[in-house]
DNA sequence: CAATACTTGACTGAAATACTCGGTTATTGT
DNA sequence: ACAATAACCGAGTATTTCAGTCAAGTATTG
C-alpha cells in the first residue's frame, strides 16, 4: 500500500461526496471548487474509483458522481488502494530468502507493518469520518456557505509524497 | 515519520551490527559487503545514528561501529526517525481547521495513522528481529559463510520510496 | 443537435530521493 | 615517525516519481 497525496485527495473527495449526497449526483467541478483540487486531477482520480465500483457515474447534463454504496460500507483502505495502485511485487519472489541474511528479515518487518496499516485503514469507513466531522465543526459548517467558491485553498499540505506524517 | 529505503538500509545495517557483535567493533566495509550497500551511503546513514547515540564509533585501525545499547533497548522506530529526519510541520498550524471542510478531517485520520505506525515501530526492538531471524534461517546461517563477500546482491528491492509495502 | 459531463491518455515540470566522490581527521601498529 | 586504516564530512549529481495539465474523444440528456 502506498500513501500519496493522490490518495489523500481521493479520500477527501469521497468524503465530500458523502457529505453532499442528496439524491442527485454531484459533479466533479463542485468537488474541485470546494476542496481546491483541480478538475483534471479529480477526473484522473475518479476513474479508478469508478472501476473499483466505489462510485457510480451518470453522464450527460444533470450527471455526476454518486457513492456506489452507503458511506458506512466504504472503507478508506479501499479508496486508497483503488487510487494508488500497487504495481509492486518487490523482488525476492515468494517466501524464499530474498537476500543475504539480514534483509529478508526486515522485509518481514515491513510486511507486518504494511498489514497493520492496511488493517487500520480498512477499519475506518467514510461514515466514521463524516460523523467525526460533524462533531468537530458543527458550528463552522453552518457559518460558511456550502457550495460557493469562497476559499479555494490551493493545497492542504505541500506537494510530495505523503509521509506517514509525524509532522501534524 | 517517513519511510524510505534509507530507513530500511539503516535498520538492516543495525541488524547486521547486532548479529555480528563480538566485542570488537564492526567496520562499515563489512556491513557494506554483507548487505550489498555502498560504503559511502552507509557512512551517510551512520552519521545520524551516531548523533542520536544509537551506535558508538571507534576510529582508526581496528575501529568501527558498535551498538550503543543492548539490542533489546534499541527500537526500530528510533533508527528510522534518526535517519529520515522529519523537517516537516505540515501546514495548518496547530489544532485549527487547516482547510475548507473535508481536508482537516482526513488530516486527523492521517495523524492517527501516523501515530499507529510510530507506535508499532517503537514496539519492535532489534532483539526481536534477531530472534525472529534465528528461528527462520537457523539452517542457512550455518551453511553460508558469515563474512565472505559471496553474494553481493545490489539491492533488496528497487529504489524509490519504500511503500508501505503491500507487494510482498 | 447541441450542450453537458465523463473518459482517456499523453505530456511536463518540479521535487525528493538515492547514491557518489573527494578530501580530512583521528588512531593504531611497525 | 610513518604509513595504513577507518571513521568523518560536505558538496554534488542523477534518477525517479509524483503532482498536475492539456487536448481530444465519447456518451447522454434536453
Amino acid at each position: 500500500m502506498r500513501l500519496t497525496t493522490k490518495g489523500r485527495y481521493a479520500v477527501t473527495a469521497m468524503l465530500d461526496l458523502a457529505i453532499h449526497a442528496s439524491g442527485k449526483p454531484t459533479v466533479l467541478a463542485d468537488i474541485a471548487r470546494r476542496q481546491g483540487i483541480s478538475l483534471s486531477y479529480l477526473e484522473q482520480i475518479f476513474a479508478p474509483l469508478r472501476k473499483r465500483a466505489l462510485v457510480s457515474s451518470v453522464r450527460g447534463p444533470g450527471g455526476g458522481y454518486r457513492l456506489a454504496r452507503a458511506p458506512s460500507a466504504i472503507f478508506i483502505g479501499e479508496v486508497i488502494e483503488a487510487v494508488d495502485e500497487q504495481l509492486e511485487a518487490t523482488r525476492c519472489g515468494g517466501g524464499r530468502d530474498c537476500q543475504a541474511r539480514g534483509a529478508c528479515l526486515t522485509h518481514q518487518l515491513w510486511q507486518d507493518l504494511s498489514d497493520h496499516v492496511r488493517g487500520y485503514l480498512h477499519g475506518v469507513s467514510l461514515l466514521d469520518l463524516v460523523e467525526h466531522q460533524d462533531l468537530r465543526d458543527r458550528v463552522q459548517a453552518r457559518s460558511t456557505p456550502v457550495v460557493s467558491g469562497g476559499t479555494r485553498v490551493p493545497l492542504p499540505g505541500r506537494p510530495g509524497l505523503m509521509r506517514i506524517a509525524a509532522g501534524a
